[in-house]
DNA sequence: CCTATCAATGCAAAAGTAGCATTAATCAAT
DNA sequence: ATTGATTAATGCTACTTTTGCATTGATAGG
């Protein structure tokens, strides 16, 4: 039995008539007789009543043409929902993002990501920086949204987005009022920052941006999530810079100020080159698109 | 495209080694990779990975694994489902039948049935004895339960099952304490009947039954069914002589009483030779097995 | 560096499938 | 009743596809 079998049946149960049937396959009237008359004998029951110029179904042969034409109808709709997935164009991505990603570029790459492909189907995963990589090499996710950070050779990554610092204040601080200020004049306040491990980058941004006004920041707590700071900071136990999209967080307390200077804070996207699941390739390429990469480092 | 492509690659892709799916195939390795390659080529896309040593499917792949798993099941059902319909096994049969079969051997028959084809569906269809013909040779229904009338060339009958008539007397009448009765005894009674025209042997049975005892009946109403007859003789408008079998109609007011002597009346199947329902034959043989035939008439 | 393993390729035989020409059967119109 | 037209089946040959055997190519492990 063959799938030309089955298709050759449908189109002769519709038309009730060797010769149109013959016709409509864009063959000759015998094969498809021939081929009939093999797939009864395979099949082994008649499928048509041979009447002297008319010919009908059997009612196994009807009911035999109902399951066949839903399932021939169930493998094209297969077939070409596998060609999708080859293409990338319906499928699973696994995202895997910090909490920085998610205040950034994050929503704004998900957003039109899935107007272009709406059939993948995005699986998030919020990760430390640190841990990024690790999950890109063992395939718990497919792409990564982060700051740069150590790449081994495997991995490959494509910058996005460049932004600069700023800095959150108390309110109430002395600076409150001001449009801008200068990195200097925090050079007394107590910082909030986070360990070089988590985010080296981010973490050199900072340390630089102080270096350069005169100082060493005067680090009083620690944590790993920049909302974290937002969140101390905005009880009042210090001062911070953090990437300028922190902004969007809106909480009662913190003040953001812009820098009048302040280094641009890198992020992008990381992934295996091992990975071969295709969806991959088009959520770079819409990324690419919605951010074009004006030819910098 | 072919299904020894899709069931190859079923194999290929539970095993992930072309030589052991060949030998599970039954045939070699040569013709199972070229299968395979001819089958990502018409598809348009990789199935599987070919690393070094090893095979793995494709995400497609592995969405087309599936998707084709499950069709390449239907199809064997759907096979399977078609060669029982065309044993009679599964299907649709419509059973046109008279009152008085559904009072006498239409249960037995649908319950004996429905034991041995449980996938049969079974519509059942009242019909006046005159119609019956008609239904049948429309293709209306499938076989007919009904006393024996006068058949056409083209319509086959089947005697099932005989019985006496029995009178059907009011509670009340002066009989009402015999055992059983002579219809001689009945003579002067006003008595319910039918046309000759709805079921002339039945009708044919009762008169001669009272001829016999050397009367005419005094024909006071008529009716069409048997068991309007009865429910009349119940309200005290007369008596009857009606087939044995409507005993199990259990009225007040009405009360059974067999007859000394009686003429059997037959009831039997009736179908068309032009009806190929392959249900019918089975249909046919199962009432033969509950119902065999002594050779008579 | 060699060997074992596994998938791909070359090639010839076999099987299946197609089309053309023709036959067989039956209905419709003389 | 006879003829003609229509429709499905059959005979035959050419072509395409598929198979198995033998072999090559590639790679991981000893």
């Amino acid at each position: 039995m063959n799938i030309r079998h089955l298709r050759h049946f449908v189109v002769l149960a519709e038309t009730l008539h060797f010769g149109q049937a013959a016709k409509r396959l864009h063959m000759s009237q015998p094969p498809l007789s021939r081929q009939i008359v093999a797939l009864e004998e395979y099949l082994g029951f008649e499928l048509f009543q041979r009447h002297s110029r008319a010919v009908s179904l059997t009612p196994a042969g009807a009911g035999f043409y109902q399951q066949t034409k839903r399932i021939l109808d169930e493998l094209d709709f297969a077939v070409r929902s596998a060609q999708a997935m080859a293409r990338g164009e319906r499928g699973e991505l696994r995202v895997g993002f910090t909490m920085c990603a998610a205040w950034s570029i994050l929503p704004e790459l998900l957003a039109v990501f899935g107007e272009d492909f709406p059939d993948v189907a995005v699986t998030l995963h919020e990760t430390l920086p640190r841990d990024l990589q690790g999950a890109l090499l063992s395939g718990d996710v497919d792409v990564g949204i982060s700051f740069p950070v150590d790449v081994g050779n495997s991995l490959m990554y494509q910058p996005l987005f460049c932004e600069p610092l700023c800095a959150v204040l108390p309110a109430g601080h002395t600076l409150e009022a001001s449009e801008s200020i200068r990195a200097e004049a925090l050079a007394n306040d107590s910082f909030i920052t986070f360990p070089a491990s988590t985010a080296p980058e981010l973490h050199d941004a900072v340390m630089s941006c102080c270096q350069r006004a005169g100082f060493t920041p005067n680090i009083h707590l620690q944590t790993q999530l920049q909302q974290t700071i937002v969140n101390l900071v905005a009880r009042g136990l210090g001062v911070s810079l953090v990437p300028d999209s922190m902004r969007r967080m809106q909480l009662q307390g913190a003040v953001f100020k812009s820098l009048e200077w302040s280094p641009l804070v890198e992020q992008g996207l990381f992934w295996s080159a091992n990975n071969h699941n295709p969806c991959l390739a088009p959520f770079l390429q819409t990324a690419l698109k919605r951010y074009p990469q004006t030819a910098s480092a």
